[in-house]
DNA sequence: TGTACATCAGTGAACGCGCGTTCACTGATGTAC
DNA sequence: TGTACATCAGTGAACGCGCGTTCACTGATGTAC
């Protein structure tokens, strides 16, 4: 029974503690036995903090020093997709100096995001969450707490799309925020309906979600 | 202890059985029962067999010769909630004689249901399911069972708003079952992510929604 | 018209399950003297 | 260098809960004779 270089627990035999002071170890093994799980199961209904901990190998009370409860693992799940969709879009975007390819890469790199990691996806925007901040107007987007940051820096990166076309004078949108707006539901609403009824004969994404934006965005070919 | 005219049970007491060969009655108990409780919590997870039972006034192996198990029980809602939806979006189609004013009352409706009865939209579309048949081409449509048929149906009134769109003259789509289908999920993606994040400021949806269909359909002003 | 009986509608108790959470504990490891 | 001890990481058993499902039952009601 030995423990491999990350320390992760072999599945059957007792797992060999950490030592002393790398008990935070744990936290990582935690999430990354969350992750796991959510890719194998496909709905987060499937991270219950028992099965979490059966996936991690421990027993389920060792959860708690680590994480408050059930949610909080889910929180830091969150967390993870939640960066990994903001640099995947961010960095598609970067690698076109004109707006418009700009704009369309970004939004390929969400689809993209979306397609091939469905349960991420789901997590992040799926399902109903219990923290429910109100804003009353676009200014007051400052005041979110961290996860609706993390939401809205993927749509300021939208928004900013939009914009930068606009400039150009390759987009005749006159409400950025709102075409933006658009696009990002729509795209929401694209993936979605193929992950319900995936027997559809939904037309081909990538075509799909190239017009939906330039249509959107008021940008001419 | 009196029965009411509709044989349903009140909360506390026990309830008045049903006549001999009345015993379907039951049944329709039970659905009013879950739809109850599904307008009330808001959510599906809310309807357990046990909790519908409670809901109806009756014990809980009450409900199985009526229904052979819980997704049974969400079937007759969905069944039912279909129905409306559908009934909703035809009878507002029908109030246009213009194509493109009808195209879009059909899709003010279609919003109208999903905003008034969130969680009967979602019900609807929000949840996967385990019936996953799989058509190859638009022409297979025909063989969906039944539940799909009805998904089928709200879908192909739309299809035939935007056809009739392009044959007046007022659309420029080149492929109306394309366009019908991005503006379908585009509106179903709208009303998810304003239902998921409450608090964004979001643009209003009426004039989101008309702009939305407008430029997918190609439609000018 | 009376009565025995079959049928029907629905109940109450019980089962095993997985869940989140608590509690007292164990045993290895580092540290103070 | 040795040893007593505090601390740390994690465990095992148990709790109460709601769930879906089963089983044998009860008692009212209609029906055959």
């Amino acid at each position: 029974m030995t423990a491999d270089s990350t320390g992760a627990a072999t599945a059957t035999g007792g797992r060999t503690r950490n030592r002393r002071g790398e008990g935070g170890l744990l936290r990582d093994e935690i999430v990354a036995a969350a992750e796991r799980l959510l890719e194998r199961e496909g709905n987060e209904e499937a991270l219950t903090l028992r099965s979490v901990a059966r996936e991690a190998g421990i027993s389920a009370p060792s959860i708690y020093p680590h994480f408050a409860d059930r949610d909080a693992i889910i929180d830091a799940v969150l967390d993870i997709a939640f960066e990994r969709l903001r640099s995947l879009v961010v960095a598609a975007s970067a690698e076109h100096a004109d707006p418009v390819g700009s704009l369309l890469a970004g939004c390929r790199a969400y689809i993209d995001f979306a397609v091939t990691e469905p349960s991420r996806y789901r997590v992040l925007f799926g399902r109903q969450r219990a923290d429910r901040p109100v804003v009353a107007s676009p200014e007051e987007l400052a005041d979110l707490p961290e996860l609706w940051q993390q939401r809205k820096e993927s749509f300021e990166v939208l928004v900013a799309g939009v914009t930068a076309c606009v400039q150009a004078g390759r987009s005749a949108s006159t409400d950025p925020f709102a075409d933006a707006a658009s696009i990002w539901t729509s795209m929401h609403g694209a993936v979605m309906m193929r992950q319900f009824m995936p027997g559809f004969p939904w037309p081909p994404l990538p075509g799909t979600i190239d017009e939906l934006v330039l249509r959107l965005a008021r940008i001419d070919r």
